[in-house]
DNA sequence: TTGAAAGCGTTACCAG
DNA sequence: CTGGTAACGCTTTCAA
């Protein structure tokens, strides 16, 4: 055991909150706990914690319980709305249950997701989300172990770990082809990410081609740029090589609102109107969509609500693991709403 | 997919791997540790923990040796690119060394900053960074008490608890201010948050004030608008008040590069020429402030920059933990560097 | 409603 | 280099 420095003193143990409030140790554990104890007692005791500063310690509960009060949340990137937004509306629903995410950036790469959820895994979380299907063998491997519920989110896995919240990316890009079909363009062209480990990015790829196809709209003109998160400085060059290969391009269709932003942004540098000279769509309804000129259509997706629904999914395989000892639980798959949202561009 | 419920066995524990190994349980925790071990014991106990696919138990390991890999952090929101920034930052300097983020968005509340900080002290973090200087009593209460050494950043606090990485809102501010005097413009004006608790938006109104008087420029013409953090949406509505009280306006400093986006797309939509018939100026150097047009002028300040150093200051007062027992840390005062960066709008 | 004892799974410490 | 033993601070369990 590490002894403190003589300089410190030591913090305040729940024994000395007892001691203080002429308690055992139990009853103070169970005025924490908010369980049965006498008016009298509970205010002694509150009174002792106040006086002390007493912060109990959670390991050592956690330790003792033989359970922790972590959820564990992994997504590609924290700086992109909407995982942000995901882990908002997770927050939202797992806060109020005494829960605590422990968050973390696989900044697009498998194996960072591999050691990441490894290392949660040693902090015994409740439950695990992910984001996206593809994952390493590995990390398949620690989670089936583990035991823990896992919630995948973003996308429909056609082999999912457990649980799923999420949309097809393949046909709601496959959607927004047939609007912009529908508006009259033929000649569609694709912005996208250069990056393997994007599969919703490459999944919308996917989707845009497939449906070029259905409707004999001719070859794919995709151009992939830069990393995932693809940002707005990629659309403008994208954007260009895209004009470049392809000039009589009529509308363009981008993996995200901010490279379709990036892209606007270089046709007016060009002198080209949107959505006169050329058509473009996002992919998202990020807060730009909606606020720049002109207005962005895009594909919208309730990226709060994703997070919402991971937390009750989570929150309904821990309510199981209580009641049902045999813990047959049901796998949830929970299909999030998504839906083209026309505006100006396109 | 159900999870399978004859998996309901217990997990294996370090006595499991020892056992398998034919080693004690020292010895294992010792190679997980990396420390001395014959080469052939070492493999042995590897392939044991490979076998069983174990998972050590942070929990036990912090509530034995008295120290969690833990550090906390709390940013006001994570949808700000610049906050995320600086959780990359920190993380970059800090996942090396084995520490682990406790990330927390504190939603520009102070009261949620206290519980965030109550909850996460509970884990025993090594370290505590916070957004800002200013908190609740009680939070500076709990800090100074749990010793933990504090980092406070993205202001330079009149008081700080700790030590702090940052920089003077306020100065920043009356740069920009000087900034667009120094083009010729004499009627500026001012758009920012209506909230009382965003310190750093209300330093920057200051400094916009200060220099505004230190320049015989007139009266401030201020608008505020929206709850932090001020986005895009509220740039173009509160572009409008202000150009419905002062008409004669002739540039714009904005609290943010967001809000001078969504202004300047309100210049736009009325048909005014940015920065011929107004300038407007942001304040962050966000990535939309160099992709759109025209490009913002803006206030670069290195987000990412604030994590690492505020990372290096932890690992700092970490080490000065380990050798000086009588711990008289120095406390840490980083200046982080800003600029103004002409662009296109101002 | 309260208390005493027995661990939880790991690491520190000291022997060997 | 390795192993036994004793904590760590809390909650569970059972008794009063």
């Amino acid at each position: 055991m590490a002894k403190t420095p003589a300089s410190k003193t030591t913090p305040p143990r729940m024994s000395d909150v007892a001691q203080l409030a002429g308690v055992s140790k139990m009853t103070v554990s169970r005025v924490l706990a908010g369980r049965s104890a006498s008016e009298s007692t509970r205010a002694r005791v509150q009174r002792a914690i106040d006086e002390l500063g007493y912060v109990a310690d959670a390991a050592a509960g956690a330790l003792s319980s033989g359970r922790s009060s972590f959820v564990a949340v992994l997504v590609p990137s924290l700086s992109s709305s909407n995982f942000s937004d995901t882990v908002s509306g997770l927050t939202a629903v797992l806060e109020p249950r005494g829960l605590e995410l422990l968050i973390g950036d696989t900044d697009y790469s498998f194996d960072r997701e591999e050691r990441l959820v490894r290392q949660m895994l040693r902090h015994q979380p409740r439950c695990i989300a992910l984001t996206g299907s593809q994952h390493t063998e590995a990390t398949r491997a620690l989670l089936q172990r583990s035991g823990v519920p896992v919630v995948e989110m973003w996308d429909l896995p056609a082999e999912p770990i457990d649980m799923s919240v999420g949309f097809s990316n393949v046909a709601a890009a496959r959607e927004m082809v047939r609007h912009l079909a529908g508006k009259g363009y033929r000649r569609i062209g694709f912005l996208g990410g250069a990056s393997e480990l994007d599969r919703r990015g490459l999944d919308r790829l996917k989707g845009y081609q497939m449906e070029l196809k259905a409707l004999g709209l001719g070859a794919p003109r995709a151009v992939r740029l830069g990393d995932s998160p693809i940002t707005m400085s990629h659309g403008g060059p994208a954007m260009a090589e895209l004009l470049a290969r392809w000039p009589d391009t009529q509308a363009v269709m981008c993996v995200s609102d901010m490279s379709a932003f990036g892209a606007i942004m270089e046709c007016q540098r060009r002198g080209m109107r949107v959505p006169k000279d050329i058509a473009v769509a996002g992919f998202g309804n990020f807060e730009i969509a909606s606020c720049c000129h002109p207005t962005i259509t895009t594909v919208s997706v309730d990226a709060y609500g994703i997070g919402q629904r991971t937390g009750e999914a989570m929150l309904g395989a821990l309510a199981a693991e209580e009641s049902e000892h045999a813990g047959a639980r049901r796998a949830v798959k929970t299909r999030i709403h998504y839906a083209v949202v026309p505006r100006e561009s396109a």
